[in-house]
DNA sequence: AGTTATCATCGTAATATTGCGATATATAAA
DNA sequence: TTTATATATCGCAATATTACGATGATAACT
């Protein structure tokens, strides 16, 4: 198959395991981290950064802004990439309910 | 392709990715959230409750393993499967750390 | 208008993932 | 020892992902 069957989950589910999907790439993280480092960059900066084709990379930054992670404003003929800081912190609210919970209890094994 | 170039990456944007990828699927988010609400639980009980075949739970589970988020232990015919705290509590560190960076900055758009 | 720079999209090849039936393995019960 | 139960693995088909060259689209500069 290759296709998940989204529609026997719930949309919490779908939605986090999508968020977790999209930054399940390398690339994406390296380009999050230098977003961040550089407080904002363009394309081509991450091309020459990553080492990657400027196709890959264009493509890389179209699902990181599917998710609202990040989003570009055009400035002359380059377009300025940055994190989305409500989504992101909204993406860091939901890992930290996600990954708390287990931990006040106590597992069989 | 559908091969990434991991060896252009460091360790660590690897290692982040990789369980970011694990975690990228509804049905190891519903694995995962059944095993923390029950305390762990067996294989059969997933396919009950998700309504996926049993191999195809049984393939998300070894996943999940590969990556130690979980651990099984034989428990006479059947195998009981509970979070791994140790390698849960290093992910969720991960994770926050990787999420509190850029809200200290400012970004540019 | 023509040229250059920057980025997006299209098309394609290679590879990965998802899901499941069938089968193998292992333990417990009869 | 046979049978039932529980899980893992194999093999396959359908679909998704990754990467990139080629091509478009847009804006700035000459």
């Amino acid at each position: 198959m290759g296709i998940s069957k989204t529609e026997i989950f719930t949309e919490e589910q779908n939605r986090l395991a999508n968020l977790f999907k999209v930054l399940g790439h390398p690339a994406r993280i390296a380009i999050l981290q230098h977003i961040i480092k550089e407080e904002g960059c363009i394309c081509n900066d991450l091309v020459d950064e990553l080492g990657l084709a400027q196709a890959t990379i264009s493509q890389h930054l179209k699902e990181l802004k599917q998710v609202d992670i990040i989003q570009g404003t055009i400035e002359g003929k380059s377009i300025c990439y940055c994190i989305n800081q409500n989504v992101w912190k909204e993406i860091q609210e939901h890992c930290q309910l996600f990954f708390e919970e287990p931990l006040r209890k106590i597992s069989c094994c």
